[in-house]
RNA sequence: GUCCCCAUCGUCUAGCCUGGUCCAGGACGACGGCCUUUCACGCCGUUAACAGGGGUUCAAAUCCCCUUGGGGACGCCA
């Protein structure tokens, strides 16, 4: 039997961190097995979903390059397939109408709270016989002794009393089915053999697995993932910073150092930090899911992006930088001219939003580059602007500006004649040419600067 | 309140199932150093953990029990 995995969001806001880390794992389930995974989107709730969250989830799944097999299913499109079945409930005596208004219902569980005991609806229509009406809903007639377990493929064995249960509603009162019942059905329907999902849905799992064993259904694996928590040890939310995958691409994330981090996060094999995609799909069964929740750290997540932005072919991150450029205006966006500046860039940007703002220099034309002022006033003083003056020459006379070697060598050969150490130059000289007391080495960038710029940036901070 | 789950360096984790090779390994971070034309990269090193208490055993991070701490679930949300 192969295996069928699949990711089930509701669409009520933006793919997050944890919801991201779970279809991960979902789709490494999958492929590591050859496999199948599967989107569905679970948006019975018609208040809350949205066409925007659902496009949004989509759209960040792509970027995380998480495919899903075929077209999404949506479970807003099967009310029909679901009242099949809770007909078929209905009809076998294992469900029943219920006439209890939520008022009602409130009431119970507020009493068994005070009594101490869990808040639980009473079963009082249970055996009333009630057929449909306004504002009846359809509820489950749970088995009221044995025990419900089932192994957890991260929490191991797990079991639950099956008196702990209340008759859980299948179909509101609007005729909409309720999450655990069109689970159910959509899991079966779809042939899912393997649920693996967040940790606030093991206390569903009973439930549903007493609906698998209702209708005579096999059973799929089940596997919850612990969650992410934030730097506090809370819950992972809003307040401790991006909580969207999307953001992490705002802020200038590549998809596979996301992707890797998250692998990493809940999950190990051996001492391996790096992990190809192909990779974890081999590797993703030989290691263990973590069953402890963890914390979110982004320090290590940049250490990784650091690391995938080394490792990326320059044309493509000249492809990804100008949208991080924010105004652009002015600026020399030539393609090849910005693959030809990235090389020098990749070993100093965690982040593209960083890379970009190193690249500012280089883009602008001379006479907007910005000089920084303190840079002027503390490297540009008389000396220094004298020895400017007098290398100029040399590098006028310089004709190939492809190997910055031979630049380095001519000034060097420059200072030595005048037995000056080569900081007499460095800074002045990196001043005329960026504007700033740090960037990439220089004789590297009046190379990617080209001749004509070179000269031209270090006569105008002559002119200063 | 009731039920369930979790517990190794600040963080992610290896080791735990199949006790000894662990005075606990790796990585991120932090700190220090080297390299060096700046900033980075890189390299080297330091820091720092088996929550506590009882057992079992010749031997426990590993097995058992208790305590403490943390979390989750208890919806006509998913």
């Amino acid at each position: 039997m192969t295996t069928v995995t699949r990711f089930a969001p509701s669409p009520t806001g933006y793919l997050h961190i944890g919801g991201a880390r779970t279809a991960l794992f979902s789709w490494l389930l999958a492929k590591s097995q050859g496999g199948t995974f599967l989107l569905r989107v679970e948006d019975t709730d018609r208040e809350r979903s949205t066409q925007e969250a659902t496009d949004a989830i989509i759209e960040a799944m792509a970027w995380l390059d998480l495919a899903a097999e075929g077209t999404a299913v949506f479970q807003s499109e099967r009310f029909d397939l679901y009242n099949s079945y809770i007909d078929q409930l209905l009809a076998a005596g294992r469900a029943y109408w219920c006439s209890c208004t939520p008022e009602e219902v409130e009431a119970m569980r507020e009493k068994a709270r005070a009594e101490g005991k869990k808040p639980k609806y009473d079963g009082r229509c249970r055996e009333l016989g009630l057929g449909p009406g306004a504002g009846r809903v359809v509820r489950f007639k749970t088995p009221q002794d044995g025990v419900t377990a089932f192994v957890d493929k991260v929490k191991g064995p797990t079991a639950v009393q099956n008196s702990e249960l209340d008759d859980m509603i299948l179909r509101r009162s609007d005729g909409a089915p309720t999450y655990n019942l069109a689970v159910v059905v959509d899991d079966h329907d779809m042939g899912v053999t393997h649920v693996l999902r967040g940790d606030d849905h093991v206390a569903n799992t009973p439930r549903q697995i007493l609906l698998y064993q209702a209708f005579g259904w096999d059973v799929p694996s089940f596997g919850h993932v612990p969650m992410i928590l934030g730097p506090d040890k809370a819950k992972l939310s809003k307040r401790h910073g991006a909580l969207s995958v999307m953001e992490y691409k705002k802020l200038g994330y590549l998809p596979e150092a996301l992707v890797n981090y998250l692998a990493r996060l809940g999950w190990a094999c051996g001492d391996q930090e790096i992990f190809s995609r192909e990779e974890l799909v081999k590797l993703f069964p030989a290691g263990n899911l973590g069953n402890s929740p963890s914390v979110f750290d982004m320090k290590k997540l940049e250490w990784l992006n650091a690391h995938y932005i080394k490792e990326s072919a320059p044309e493509r991150l000249a492809a990804l930088l100008p949208e991080f450029l924010g105004d652009t205006d002015g600026l020399n966006l030539d393609p090849a001219y910005l693959a030809s500046i990235i090389p020098l860039l990749q070993p100093r940007a965690k982040t593209l939003v960083e890379m970009a703002d190193m690249a500012r220099f280089f883009l602008l034309p001379t006479d907007k580059l910005v000089y920084d002022e303190k840079a002027v006033a503390d490297q540009l003083k008389p000396e220094a602007r004298a020895l400017l003056a007098e290398l100029l020459p040399i590098y006028e006379e310089a004709s190939d500006y492809t190997d910055h070697k031979a630049l380095e060598t001519a000034t060097q050969a420059f200072l030595d004649a005048r037995e000056l150490k080569f900081k007499a130059v460095a800074q002045p000289l990196r001043v005329a040419l960026t504007g700033k007391t740090a960037s990439p080495g220089l004789f590297e960038t009046m190379c990617v600067l080209g001749k004509a710029e070179s000269l031209a940036r270090i006569k105008r901070a002559l002119s200063l």
